[in-house]
RNA sequence: GCAGGGGUGGCAGAGCAUGGUCAAAUGCGCAGGGUUUAGGACCCUGUCCCUUAGGGGUUCGGGGGUUCAAAUCCCUCUCCCUGCACCA
């Protein structure tokens, strides 16, 4: 029984002693090469959760193999505190939200705490980046703490640093000005990202453009601005729809007069549209009344209908019912209302029509403009009635019309004669060109609005703003795109298949805002009202850590810092003397921050997760492209899926956002770390489940014990021994690579199941353990184990004697020439026989059996084999007919013809398998009887092994011996 | 809509690039046996269906194709997951 491992305190054991002997802390050391590794800074309103976890401990495994492997490892960890969510939390907090508190209490954040919290942000930020180092010391992840830090203005040469890269960007043309459409928050007064909504994640801005139908009123022209995402229907108008209840003003636009609902002012006027509004306006005045299509200059009739929203863009709405299942509904609808009546007049939908007007409504009939596949003249009016539309208040059922519709008609559609210049070609092949030639003719304008209905945080519905001024970062640009392209392709990408994503993103990724007026962050150096967006100050801060050991040691302040200063030890491109032009910092201070940069620069690796490749993962390349000499640019990625908790999403509702430190204080920091890492690979999702660690648990327990009490034995070398090695040395080599590719489940398997397998089956086949061989293997299986069960190691590393850490031990080396596949082959063939033997025995129905007799084939039966390869090689099939040809030449095989025909005939799947793959060349009948006592401790009864050709016919009563193929001899039981 | 990924045995998850010892690694679960004072752990065996001698049958989302041979290649259908930005 293995003694219960303490492994806290082991744990705590290790990781004291690295940090005595300084493990982790990196510094230049000349002829060694170094290797540089990060894993993003993590936002600091937390403490770090599974999720978190995964990505990190990936990071250090590798971190920790690539020491193991002679580098000189770089790992540091800072701190990121840019952005808004710090500071909400401290607001919620003042507010007394529960939610908040409750989120925070269940880190473990005391009462007293929260009181410090409500101080402001930095005593937040400060807590968190605290307890987060915390809690991967207690991880065990190798960082280099000396060099730690934290963003915004509370590390002051953090932010000139970012000010250096953004006055560089600029000067480069990287930085451009703009105007930019948000989901925004009229109460708050700013854009309403997707975590600050209380309904519409996921909806964005979409641009309706403005048709603008016109007509006289009160000496002036009144332009009716009809909204429309489908601007080429403008061709198949019968009539304008306004609601009939909702109030709808008259206001200046632009210097035009235009009707608008109420809401529709605010609208525009933050579109940067200039906005007066002059006041109500009494519909009753203009239902009944044309006004005039803007584009074929046609009267239309201006009607009631209920459908339309005045929340939505401008409140009124074209009339096309010929392709849109709302407009045909609701003409049909009033259509028949007037052919039930006979009155003079008629309300309809609360509004009096003289029988003049009704018959007008009746003479409207909608009109063909799109032809498409599959759909009549009028596809509005096939699709309601296929989906059974009775009345305009339908609303889910005249949705799933219009998009149907409309993506057909986009697609495929053809504009018909109707549309002027533009008949013949699709709508989606024209829509941009017609849009701008009526906006060039002052017949269109636009409006934005949100996909669908966003509610802020504070209960205030949002629309879309127009920002101007905003800035950019230029990533539309083409040539910045086509030099991220091509380093791409020279960088490493774990995994392999996470590539094309980022040539993807690479060519998707436009113009991006990188600045904002609110939130804690460095303020763009031009222009004080912005500060740098979070991404976007996040993008090159790996070079920094090259810096902030410096930093930290000497106390530097933002003042040592200046663009020349950065230059300096970035790019080299100026003089010291010209770099400390005005900088008090010293010469020999500047050439070592140089010296430090030049030597650890670039980063080798970045690890982090899917959800970060396409934006920061892009943005790190793009800005790197843009900024440093192309040796200074990432060497590799590699990428990870999300973390699952037993099969489900981690979700706050669910509860199971576990942070970290309770899965430490449960398992401990090695099995913890071994079941996130080990869970999932690749680009998909890994899966945290608690059913899994025990394994982990108990092939600990079995390295633990197998060095406490090592077996006795002696110093001989043969077959077991051989294959023992064969086995580990197929270890080393497998996990080396996997290690190497970050694939850390494989190299899991490697190092823990199938070395402690290899090493079971020796300490039970073997007769008499080779005491030193089983030193050595336990060493290799120790080293093995150490990037991801690094305080185990340490510990067993201990306990066979070594003095060093077994973190800073080389990763055991393998020698191809040990991996013996023959020896592999043949122990193969022996599980074969007695996985035979035991199926035999049970269809069988024989318990114990008294005698087991093998029959090995005779040689005539290999030879076929082999000629049946050979031919198999040269057609690339099993032919049949002509293997038995070559045994009909053989005179001895003549004697026995059926025979020879049958085992022919059982020889296909072995020969389309040899063919590719080589036959061993082992000798069976020797293998067979030296490995007699083995089969025999095996199957518990007497063995013995006959060659079928020799066998006397007392010994095979029953004719067995004649079932004997190669590899797979005959069998008999008693 | 655009882009990317995926559907394998009771479960998780390999394998599919280079088609063939693939009824499909490994782990979990389950069953039987051994060991053990007992439990746990450990070891052996089995775990799609049929079969009293190692055999046969049907499987890798559905359908079709290529091939002597397909979980693996091609076509098609279907279902699922993820991202689409100013947000960390």
């Amino acid at each position: 029984m293995p003694d219960s491992i303490d492994f806290k305190s082991i744990e705590r054991k290790w990781q004291e002693k690295w940090s005595e002997a300084r493990c982790f802390q990196s510094n230049i050391q000349k002829g060694k090469q170094k290797f540089f590794i990060t894993f993003p800074y993590p936002y600091v309103n937390g403490a770090p959760h599974v999720g978190h976890s995964y990505s990190c401990f990936r990071a250090d495994v590798y971190a920790r193999f690539k020491r193991m492997q002679g580098f000189n490892v770089l790992f540091p960890q800072g701190f990121h505190a840019t952005g808004e969510p710090i500071l909400g939390a401290v607001e919620r907090l003042r507010k007394g939200d529960e939610k908040q508190i409750k989120s925070f209490k269940d880190y473990g954040v005391t009462d007293a705490q929260l009181e410090e919290f409500k101080k402001g942000p930095e005593q937040v930020a400060r807590y968190w980046m605290q307890r987060w180092r915390d809690d991967l010391t207690l991880s065990g992840i190798s960082i280099d703490w000396r060099r730690s830090f934290i963003t915004t203005d509370l590390t002051p040469t953090y932010s000139r640093f970012i000010a250096w890269q953004y006055r560089s960007l600029k000067k480069k043309g990287y930085i451009v000005q703009g105007t930019h459409p948000v989901v925004y928050c009229p109460h708050d007064d700013s854009p309403t990202g997707d975590h600050d909504r209380l309904v519409g994640e996921g909806e964005s801005p979409i641009e309706y453009t403005i048709l603008k139908f016109s007509m006289p009123f009160e000496n002036e022209s009144l332009i009716l601005p009809a909204a429309t995402l489908r601007p080429e229907t403008i061709y198949g108008v019968t009539n304008i729809w306004l609601h009939p209840k909702t109030p709808y003003v008259r206001a200046k636009v632009d210097g035009e007069l235009w009707l608008l609902s109420e809401p529709a002012v605010r609208k525009l006027s933050d579109q940067g549209k200039k906005v007066k509004r002059i006041g109500p306006l009494d519909l009753s005045t203009l239902f009944g009344k044309t006004c005039i299509n803007p584009v074929t200059n046609e009267d239309v009739l201006i009607l009631p209908a209920s459908f339309v929203s005045s929340e939505n863009a401008t409140g009124v709405v074209m009339s096309v019912p010929g392709h849109a299942p709302f407009d045909y509904v609701a003409l049909r609808d009033l259509k028949r209302k007037i052919e039930k009546s006979t009155t003079n007049s008629l309300a309809l939908e609360g509004i009096e029509f003289p029988r003049t007007i009704l018959k007008q409504i009746l003479e409207i009939h909608p009109l063909g403009l799109i032809s498409v596949k599959g759909y009549g003249e009028f596809p509005a009016k096939d699709a309601v009635e296929k989906l059974k539309i009775y009345s305009q208040d339908e609303r889910i059922k005249l949705d799933k019309a219009t998009s149907e519709v409309y993506k057909h008609e986009f697609h495929q559609g053809q504009l018909s004669k109707r549309c002027g210049k533009y008949a013949g070609l699709t709508v989606s092949s024209c829509k941009e060109e017609l849009v701008a030639d009526f906006k060039g003719r002052q017949l269109a304008s636009n409006i934005w609005e949100i996909t669908d209905e966003v509610i802020c945080r504070c209960t205030t519905k949002c629309h879309v703003k127009i920002l101007e001024n905003q800035w950019f970062l230029k990533f539309s640009d083409a040539d910045w795109k086509q030099q991220v392209h091509s380093h791409l392709k020279h960088m490493r990408i774990f995994p392999e298949d996470a590539r094309i994503q980022f040539t993807n993103t690479i060519d998707w990724l436009q113009n991006k805002a990188c600045a904002r007026k609110s939130g804690l962050g460095t303020k763009l150096p031009w222009d004080n009202q912005w500060i740098v967006e979070t991404l976007s100050d996040s993008t090159i801060y790996m070079a920094y850590y090259t810096l902030s050991r410096i930093v930290n040691e000497h106390h530097l302040t933002a003042e040592h810092f200046t663009d020349e200063v950065f230059d300096h030890i970035f790019l080299a491109k100026n003089t010291p003397q010209e770099a400390l032009k005005n900088s008090t910092l010293s010469p020999k201070l500047l050439e070592e921050l140089r010296k430090e940069f030049e030597y650890f620069y670039p980063v080798d690796v970045r690890s982090s997760g899917k959800d970060l490749l396409q934006n920061h993962l892009t943005f790190f390349l793009f800005h790197h492209a843009a900024l440093f000499d192309s040796r200074h640019w990432p060497q590799g990625i590699a990428v990870n899926g999300y973390v699952t908790v037993e099969g489900e999403k981690m979700s706050k509702s669910k509860g199971n956002f576990i942070p970290l430190r309770n899965l430490l204080n449960e398992y401990g920091t090695d099995l913890t770390r071994i079941n996130m890492v080990a869970a999932g690979e690749g680009l998909d999702d890994a899966d945290w489940k608690t059913e899994t660690i025990a394994p982990f648990r108990r092939l600990l327990e079995f390295l633990y014990s197998t060095i406490q009490h090592p077996p006795t034995g002696g110093d001989g070398y043969g077959r077991e021994e051989e294959l023992l090695e064969s086995r580990l040395n197929r270890c080393k080599r497998d996990s080396m690579e996997a290690y190497d590719r970050f694939e850390f489940r494989t190299a899991s398997q490697c190092v823990f199941f199938e070395s402690c397998h290899a090493l079971r089956a020796y300490l039970r086949l073997s007769s008499k353990v080779n005491v030193g061989l089983m030193r050595r293997s336990l060493e290799d299986i120790v080293r093995m184990i150490a990037p991801l069960t690094p305080h185990m190691a340490e510990e067993l590393w201990s306990m066979l004697q070594h003095e060093d850490f077994a973190a800073c031990a080389s990763y055991p080396s393998f020698n191809n020439e040990k991996i013996r596949e023959d020896l592999e082959q043949e122990e193969k063939v022996l599980t074969d026989v007695a996985s035979d033997v035991a199926r035999i025995l049970k269809l069988a129905k024989v318990k114990k059996p008294r005698l087991v007799r093998l029959f090995t084939a005779p040689p005539w039966k290999r030879r076929l084999l082999q000629t049946a390869i050979n031919r198999a090689k040269e057609t690339g099939y099993f032919d049949y007919a002509s293997v038995l040809a070559v045994a009909l030449k053989d005179e001895e095989l003549k004697q026995r013809v059926p025979e020879v025909q049958a085992y022919i005939k059982t020889l296909a799947k072995a020969v389309n398998y040899y063919k590719t793959n080589p036959l061993p060349e082992l000798d069976e009948s020797q293998l067979l009887a030296q490995q007699k006592d083995v089969l025999e401790r095996l199957l518990s009864c007497p063995v013995e092994v006959w060659a079928a050709e020799n066998v006397p016919a007392d010994k095979d009563k029953d004719g067995k011996a004649r079932r004997a193929s190669p590899f797979k001899p005959a069998i008999y039981v008693e």
